[in-house]
DNA sequence: CAGCCATTCATACTTTAGTCTGAAATTCAT
DNA sequence: ATGAATTTCAGACTAAAGTATGAATGGCTG
């Protein structure tokens, strides 16, 4: 069982992630926090396994809550949860401690993916932080590849398929064996953290992986 | 060779058209028009072979821009472009004397296809444009969904579906047995002119047929 | 140079997906 | 009420998809 916590200023987002998360068997919903100081207080009192933060809150704001919670209770892990145009803070929030950083327009299913995801230890950004993060990292010229570290050829099948290819349609494409195919589609489905080809397409078209021709 | 004039008033789109084309040997693009006006004044003038033609355009639009033409030069053929939300006037391009109709967001390969076929003296028409041509014939009373010929119940496994969920999940989502979703799929996928999920899948995030939920 | 990673391919296997055929119950409009 | 369409389900397939495991090659790097 997951012990989440939610922190937001905004009753409806607090609803809405209620909502949704009730419907997961192995992830209960132990608080809310309307702000970052209550956020920080419930954290040490409740003890969650992860908290859902909103960036921005009054009081005292996600990054501030996310540095002190992850000073005193390094094992809480944090979900950054923000809305769109307070993507320029995406650094800010990952060296604050936190583990993910998702848009607040995050689909359900999802969100669960992130959540469990960084339970097992991984990291989630959302594919336009990860851009951020790669021209940050030019600069400071250290720290590993965060998201998608999907391979060169991993790409080429991953957009083959999202055109709708059969395997042995991608494999004759790209001067293949389908047996080569299936290995990289297997390996693309792990690190996409997806089941099957359908949800990696999806996958892939959602967070702009593609790049469409489109008369 | 066929010659071919395009008209639209998207500059991208021409753009597109033309980089397409200029890759088939046997196709020459003669001209370009930017609405329905120049299309006429350009088909009388160059005397294309066929006409790749907008049905939005500003001036004079592609169903009368089609009229025109085929009442002064039956001969030039005409295939209506155009994108989902003109689905309407699937009927009306036809009537005006289209010789085909499809969605821009063909597959060049497909285009060109088309175009091909037009020239050999067939029709050729989107799926989805078929199936309305067929009802309005029958019925030819009202139009509520002129396009889109997938069931309630289908489009709810069509839903299911797009949201990456295996038949299985699918069948416990609604209620029904596997062989129930496997019947629907089969029958969504015909509709629509696909040969597996993914493509259902892509189809439908492409088409804007899914709900967003959105937390 | 040794080692890591990407890429390729293979065998063998399990599991879904998808098709075909057939059919019963329900709704709905003519 | 008859016919048509929708929705439901089944059996029996065939064809793909996906997993697991192992392995050879070549490139790049410390």
């Amino acid at each position: 069982m997951i012990r989440v916590l939610i922190a937001d200023d905004h009753h409806v987002v607090r609803r809405g992630l209620l909502f949704f998360l009730k419907t997961q068997k192995d992830i209960e919903v132990v608080g809310e926090a309307k702000n970052g100081l209550e956020a920080v207080a419930l954290a040490e009192s409740i003890q969650p396994d992860i908290i859902l933060m909103d960036l921005v809150m009054p009081e005292m704001d996600g990054i501030q809550a996310t540095k002190r919670i992850k000073a005193k209770f390094p094992q809480i892990e944090i979900l950054m949860l923000t809305s769109f145009s307070d993507r320029d803070h995406v650094v800010p929030a990952m060296e604050a401690g936190a583990a993910g950083y998702q848009l607040k327009d995050i689909e359900p299913d999802e969100l669960v993916l992130s959540i469990r995801r960084i339970m097992r230890g991984e990291n989630t950004l959302h594919p336009e932080a990860t851009t951020t993060l790669e021209m940050d990292r030019q600069e400071s010229k250290n720290a590993p590849h965060v998201l998608n570290p999907l391979t060169p050829r991993e790409q080429d099948v991953l957009a083959e398929l999202t055109k709708g290819k059969s395997n042995r349609e991608i494999a004759s494409s790209l001067f293949v064996t389908e047996k080569t195919v299936k290995t990289h589609i297997s390996n693309i489905f792990t690190k996409l953290h997806v089941q099957d080809r359908t949800q990696a397409a999806l996958y892939a078209v959602k967070h702009g992986l593609t790049e469409g021709s489109g008369v």
